[in-house]
DNA sequence: CATGAATGAGTTTTCATTCAT
DNA sequence: GATGAATGAAAACTCATTCAT
């Protein structure tokens, strides 16, 4: 190439017309979520997860013009399920008790980060990229809308400090993956723990 | 690439035995602390840790035969500071109520955390080395300690959860970089659940 | 690397200070050079041009972070060197007639395009870089002057469009490698005509 | 990749019988004209050439083997062009002054490449392919005969270096496309040196 | 004839690590 | 101890070309 400012990565990274491109792009996106769980973000290979694919590194950056542009495309497609999920909760959620909330918030954030355990091994990685900023903000304001309609309605400051806890406490149990007895122990130490703050908190 | 098929280690990293050679040591592991926060471990380079020392890349690798051992010395260091607080915390905590000694625990561990940022960067990287384990291990039993011998004592399982928790509970505020106000009141608000969840427990 | 914009291309590609690095730059450039003119700027390969060099990979890229810039020391060597011969020649040509100076840089022209017969090749690429725009410029610049002091001074105009013609005539003998005896009737042609045009130019 | 290591190009591109194949190929190569116009030979992907065109990757190949050849089909379709132009002057020239026929012999290339600009793009491109050669000593021959019969007709010698000379004066001006004053003018200075030149040029 | 998904060899570039001085 | 030039395996990414539909 005779110079030139440095190409846009692949003309275009299009998604995929026919049903096979399609069914190809999924099976990408998980070996890559699988492998980002299993190594890393950064000792992942994208030939690595082409193979595991079974498919050739050119069909790789067919879809995805980086290995970026990849996590962000898992990542896309994990947030659209949890905040599905969350505007669900939204509908069953209105008008009970903070405490009863954030049970049911503990399940739903529960369920989805042991189905999209690449979330949390690609939202929060150094040297941020601002789209996941961006991810982590929605996050919190649908949760925080969650709180802030309870009833009684949480203040917005706390519903706000909540919506940031939360979703990081349903991570401290992921750490303990060879320990399955004291992860569920540790799961419910939290859920008490919230429940009671939360009922506890009407009375300061 | 984080670990994997790490090259055999050079020959044998001797400890500094002049006070010059100490000094040299030390600014090597602060300029290599400051970059792995800044910009992670995998983006941080050996070049770029011998520069910000002023020294050269040779000096680096005549003390620290790999990027992994300079990693794991940094976060033994911490470690051991980390240690031997919470060895005076448990002289002063002796007799203390758990709400009391979570506070106090809390005190420690966000003086620490704050003072040594290095250390949750590098003791949760993927692709665990083993004695990153070792590490956590001796952690959790420290603590799980501490609560193990307030009065009233905490039953040794919700000790050895408390253990886990408290620990991370304390990162959650410094995911809040940008926002002091938000991550001050996010952490009062940790603080005060957990609290409330220690006074709380005498009576389920 | 985890994310980040792009690092910047190789953290210092110094100026070797050693003499032995300045020799292994040395020969890295002519390597470049010769493979650029034999194949061609795009055909050639930054691994071939390390190989012919005796070096290794990584050693191209400690001084030269990009092909672009490889390609641009190389040229900038060259209109060094060639600024310097046009300099000398401007000494010499004060007062001469046009025709004069116009043979005087026919020589040196034609000695320095046979010596560094890279910067033929290398400065007219398509896709241009802005520096290389520079580099014509102040070649231009150089010659018109020459043509702007001569005895009669030719009027700017005149002396500016020379400029651009005499280097471009000088590298039609280029193009005929294989044809010693046409290439150099093809130049004393060029020579007679440049001689005829300047001399009957005073006539207009 | 300029050249070298061809893979072997495929089965047998058939020239279009259908209007609409006619159509789709004078497309397809218009498409590719203009981006190895715009930016090089090297720098133009097949994938790029075919979308401007309005057609898919494999339809291109269905009507070029590969991209030389694709090269080569707008060169020898320009080449044709530029040699039935020549005749027709060939005709009109008969008898004239070799002055007289230089100065139209600029307007027909000077009409030719401003027509077909592919046609200086991909003649001379280094690591040339022997088809070139040819089309070029086609070109060349042409040039000569129309001097040879000039009235008085030039010694052969003569003709031939001026059959290689002329067309590479015409690529000058074509050098300077943001500056069109200065592109006229050093058009007109290369018209009255040729002229001159061939009007002295029996007095010698 | 037409399509565009798929391929994979080949390129550029990076960086942990070594070693001669 | 200290230096920094040198190394080369490995990674990201490109694109001419093929082929099943």
């Amino acid at each position: 190439m005779t110079s030139e400012k440095a190409r846009a990565p692949a003309a275009n990274p299009r998604a995929p017309q026919q049903k096979r491109g399609r069914e190809r792009v999924a099976a990408l996106m998980a070996s890559a979520a699988a492998l980002f769980v299993e190594k890393g973000f950064d000792a992942t290979t994208m030939t690595e997860i082409a193979a595991r694919a079974g498919a050739a590194i050119g069909t790789l950056y067919l879809f995805f013009p980086t290995k970026e542009a990849l996590a962000q495309a898992i990542l896309a497609e994990n947030a659209e399920s949890l905040s599905t999920q969350l505007d669900a909760l939204q509908e069953r959620a209105m008008g009970l008790a903070p405490a009863a909330i954030a049970d049911a918030l503990f399940d739903v954030l529960g369920d989805f980060l042991t189905k999209y355990p690449a979330y949390s091994a690609l939202l929060d990685l150094p040297g941020d990229e601002g789209w996941r900023r961006k991810m982590r903000g929605r996050r919190r304001e649908q949760i925080a809308a969650l709180f802030a309609r309870a009833e009684p309605p949480l203040p917005s400051g706390q519903a706000e400090r909540l919506a940031v806890i939360v979703p990081q406490l349903m991570r401290i149990p992921l750490t303990l993956l060879g320990e399955k007895r004291l992860r569920d122990g540790v799961l419910q130490e939290l859920r008490l723990m919230l429940a009671r703050h939360l009922e506890g908190s009407g009375q300061v």
